[in-house]
DNA sequence: TGGTTACTAAGCCATATGACTAACCATTCC
DNA sequence: GGAATGGTTAGTCATATGGCTTAGTAACCA
């Protein structure tokens, strides 16, 4: 449906570094302070805050002060989008748009449960 | 399974474009060669080759040169990993891996056909 | 052969990105 | 209160990106 260009760009743009996909990826087993979060990588921490950053402008996360600790937690809606923009390009470039449907329907199983 | 970085940095970074996106979705309507991508754009040829050498880096899009004319076409592989990705993330965090499963069945149907 | 078409190459420019250091809050703990 | 912890701001730097122009080269057409 949408087609949100700006959104779209800021997702894609967030998920094109391996940096910023191991934080969702660490994300994806609960949320976790900034601090937490830099424990596997040699960067600087305002490096890594600046990744943080993108993530949360590209809506992929989203972040909470609490005390003097900073908590991210994923945002699944905008990876939903996402994923739906590729599940529908594939689709029409498949030409089988029966393969969209059922995707559509585990997209809205998932949204109903939000 | 494979996390290949820098294959999924350049998809998604080409993605991460509207006019990128664009020229993908105008190919889900069949190849076409460089000067009729580029019907829909102001911008001048070389700008707009060089989005179609990101594409192409990206794995996303093949091109040959037939004669003068370059015809470029999709190449639904690069997009299915790249979804698949998305896909396994979303799983993940949802924490409920019946839905990667029948992800996984889409897109082992998709690639049997290929 | 000579012109037009379709792409390519080279180089320039402004802005964005990803990294760093150093210094600065703002809690929390002793 | 004073020190340690966790994050943030500011500023620098190198490289990448996305746009342009100008000038080619390589088919195709008359």
């Amino acid at each position: 449906m949408t087609n949100h260009s700006a959104t779209l760009d800021r997702a894609f743009q967030a998920l094109a570094d391996p940096t910023r996909r191991a934080i969702l990826a660490r994300l994806g087993s609960g949320p976790a302070s900034v601090s937490r979060l830099a424990e596997p990588f040699t960067m600087a921490m305002p490096t890594l805050l600046q990744h943080i950053r993108v993530l949360e402008q590209g809506g992929l996360i989203g972040t909470e002060k609490v005390g003097r600790t900073r908590i991210c937690a994923l945002r699944p809606d905008a990876l939903r989008e996402t994923e739906g923009w590729l599940a529908r390009q594939r689709a029409a470039w498949e030409g089988r748009l029966d393969r969209l449907d059922a995707y559509l329907l585990t997209m809205k199983d998932a949204t109903d449960e939000s």
